[in-house]
DNA sequence: AATGAATGAGGGTTCATTCAT
DNA sequence: CATGAATGAACCCTCATTCAT
C-alpha cells in the first residue's frame, strides 16, 4: 500500500512519463499530497458543493489554474481523497488481522482499526462519511466499489462470530448499526473532551459484542407493548 | 402539535392578518406545506448546497419569485424543514413517553419513536440529518437547541436506566453510539428490503441494551491485545 | 393652482367619474396625497432608482397592489410629484411677482421664491432636482416643457434687468449659474445649522445681483493669466 | 499624479506581486482603465443604479465574469471612478495655485482649474456630482474625505480673500454657492453651444467675486419687502 | 376600495474550467 | 511548471407589474 495518495493513482499529468522514478516525479507527487490534504479540510470544513476551487487556491497558495494541472477536475480531487482513504484503511485493517483467529478478537480490531484511523484523520473521514454521494458514474463507482469490500470484510467477521457462537442475528443490520455507531462521530468527536480512539473502540465494541452475544441471556427483551 | 409544518411558523406573508383560522391562510398553509415537502425531496436527493432555487421551482411547479412569496431565502426554507421535523419528532416522543415507568421501555420507546418517524419520513430526517451545518447563526442556533433538548431527554432516559440498573458507562458516548446506529440508516435503509420500522427498533434496542446491561454478564472483554 | 397634487391631474382610476365632487373623489385624492408625500420622501432618501416599490409600499403602508389602484406605474408616480412641484412653484411664482415691477426687485423676488419653497419643501425639490433626466418620454416632456416655461420666465426677469441696467453679459449663463447655486443647495443644507430662506435668498440675491452688475464698477478683472 | 486612474490603486488581482512595474502590469493596468472609461460613460448615462453590470460587460466587449476579474463589486468601480476623479482635480489644482499669491487670483485658478477639469471630463464630473451618496461605508467615507479636503482647499482661498479685502460673508454659504454654479453645469452644458471652459471660468469667477466683493458698493441692498 | 398571490425579466455575483504563455 | 486572463453558465434573489377576488 502506497503511504502517498499520489503515488499509485493515475494522473492528468503524469510527469516523466519518460523517465520512471525520476525526480521529477517525485516533487510532483509531493506537491500533490499537499494539494490532497489542503483540500480535504476545505471540503471538511464547507462540504464538497459549498467549497470553491478558489477556496483550494487559496487554502494551498497555488494559482487556480495551478490546481488544473495536478488535478483535472474538482470531482477527480474527491475522488483521489476518498479513494485513498479507503485503501489506507483497508490496507491498515488487512495488516491488523493478520495472524489473529478468534472471532471476536477479530472483530474488535476491526473497530479498534476504523476508530483509529477515523480519529487519527478525522477530516477525511468525515470527507468519506458526509461526501458519500456526490461522486457519479466512473468515480463513484469506484469508490463504492471499494466500500463494498470493506464492508463485506466486515460482514464476514460478523458472521464468522456468529458461527463460532451459534447466535443468530441480521448481520446485516447489525454490521450497519455498527458503522453508524463509529462513523457518527464525525459530528460529535472532539479530540480534548472525548476518549481516545482504543478507549472508544473499547467500548463500542463492547456495546456492539455484548449487544449481539448477551441478547439470550436477558430477560426483558422484545418491543415495548 | 401541528400535524403541519406551515400552521405554527411566523412566515413573510402571512395572510389574514386580520382574520386569523380564515380560508385564506389555510389555503396558504396547504401551499407552503406542499412547497416545503417538494423542497425536502429535492435536499435530500442533491443535498442543500447542490439544490438550487430553480430545482425546487421545478419541482413545485411554481416560478422561482414565487416561491420567494412564500419563503424568504433558501436558507429559511431548510430552517422550516428542519425546525418542523425535529419538533414533531419531539413531541410524538413526549406522547409516546407519557405513563411509561419501567427505565427500559422508556429508552425501548425512545428507540421506537425515533425509528417509526425517520423511516416514515425518511427524506425529512435524511435532510435533518445530513445538513447538520449548514444553517448559521440564528437559523442554526434555533435548531441546535431543539437538537441539543432532544439529546438530552435521550441522555435523561438513559441515565435513568444507569441508575435502574446500577451499571456504569459513559451515558455520553453510549447515547451518541445510538444516534450513529439510528441516524445512519439515511445511508443505507431500503424499504424494500429492509425490515420495517418496529422490527429495526426492536433490533437496535436490543444491540444497545445487552450491549450495555449485559456487560457485566459476558467474560472475554476488553482490548484487543 | 390646487393645492393638492392629486386634485388636477389625470388619474388612472379616476372614481366619481359620474359625480364629479363627490365625497369618494376627496377621500381618493386625499388617500392620493397622502401617498404622494411618502413616494417623495423615499424616493428623496434612496433615489428613484434604487427605491422600489416594495419600498413605498411599505412607507405607505399600503399594499402593492393598492398602490397600482392609485398610480399606474413608478414612472407615473415620479412624473407626478415632479409636475406638481413645479407647477406649485410656477404658481408661486406668478402671485409672488404680481405688481411689482422693478427689475431687481424682480429678480429678488424670484430668488426668495424658489429658495421658501426649496427650503420648505426640500424632498420634493430633490427629487425634482435630482432624478432630471429618469422621465422619458411623454412624461419626461411633460416636465421638460414646464421646467423650460419655468427657466424662461427667470431669464426673462434677467433680461429685463439687463435692459433697465444697461449692462451686457450672457442671460443663459448667468440664469443657469444662478439655479446651480440655488439648486445645489439639496446637497448642503441643514435647516439648524444654516440660514433660513430669506436670509439665504438674500445672501444669493446679493451675490447675484452684485455679480452682474457690480461688474463693472470693479478693476482686477478677467482671466487669470 | 498618476494619469491613470489604474496605477495608484490597489486591486483585486493584481498581477506581477514578484515583478513590479513588469509589462503584465501595464497591460493589467491599460485594460483596467479602458474599463473604467467606459463605467464612466455608462454611469453618466444611465445612473450608476439603473446602469448593471451587464451593460457595462456590453459597453466594454468583456464577459460579465470578466469583467469582475478587474473589479470585486459594481460599487468598487463607482469608487475608484470617484477616487480618481477627485485625486486628479485635486493635484492639478495644487500645481495650479503653485507660485500665486495674489488671493484674487488664486481663487479665480481655483475656478479655472475646476471647470477645465469638468469640462474635460464631463462624464467622470457628472458621475462625481449626481452620484454623490450612493457610495456607503468604506468607499464613500474616503471619498468624502476627499471631498472635504476639496472643499477647504476652496474656502480658505475665499476667506484668504476676505481677510486680504477686509470685507465680510459667510465663507460657507459663498463657496458652496460657487460650487453649485459651477457642478450643475453637467446639467445644462453643452460643447458646441455654451463657451469654453476658460470664458466660462472668466464668467463665474466676474459673478462670484463681484457678487462678494463688489457688494459693498452698490447701494439697494437686501430682501425684497 | 384594496389585496393576496403570482410571475417573467433581470439584478449583482460566483462558479468550474480553459488556454496562451 | 505554473499562471494571468478570461468566459459561459448558473447562482440566489428582487424587480415592477398584474389579476382574480
Amino acid at each position: 500500500m502506497s503511504a502517498s495518495p499520489a503515488a499509485a493513482l493515475t494522473r492528468r499529468n503524469a510527469p516523466g512519463l519518460g523517465r520512471p522514478n525520476g525526480h521529477a516525479r517525485e516533487r510532483f507527487d509531493r506537491r500533490l499530497d499537499g494539494i490532497l490534504a489542503h483540500a480535504t479540510a476545505v471540503f471538511c470544513d464547507k462540504g464538497y458543493d459549498a467549497a470553491s476551487m478558489r477556496d483550494l487556491s487559496r487554502a494551498t497558495g497555488m494559482s487556480l489554474a495551478g490546481l488544473y494541472y495536478y488535478f483535472e477536475s474538482k470531482e477527480r480531487l474527491l475522488y483521489l481523497i476518498q479513494k485513498h482513504t479507503f485503501e489506507t484503511i483497508l490496507a491498515s485493517l488487512r495488516q491488523s488481522l493478520e495472524g489473529v483467529t478468534d472471532a471476536e478478537q477479530r472483530v474488535r480490531l476491526f473497530v479498534r482499526n476504523h476508530l483509529e484511523y477515523f480519529i487519527a484523520n478525522q477530516k477525511a473521514m468525515k470527507v468519506l462519511s458526509h461526501e458519500d454521494e456526490v461522486l457519479r458514474n466512473g468515480y463513484g463507482g469506484e469508490v463504492r466499489a471499494i466500500k463494498r469490500a470493506y464492508y463485506r470484510v466486515c460482514l464476514g467477521l460478523v458472521e464468522d462470530l456468529q458461527r463460532a457462537r451459534g447466535v443468530k442475528f441480521s448481520g446485516r443490520i447489525a454490521v450497519l448499526s455498527l458503522f453508524g455507531m463509529m462513523n457518527w462521530i464525525y459530528t460529535w468527536y472532539h479530540p480534548r473532551v472525548d476518549a481516545d480512539a482504543d478507549a472508544l473502540a473499547c467500548q463500542m465494541s463492547d456495546i456492539f459484542l455484548n449487544g449481539l452475544l448477551g441478547a439470550d441471556r436477558r430477560k426483558t427483551r422484545g418491543r415495548p407493548s
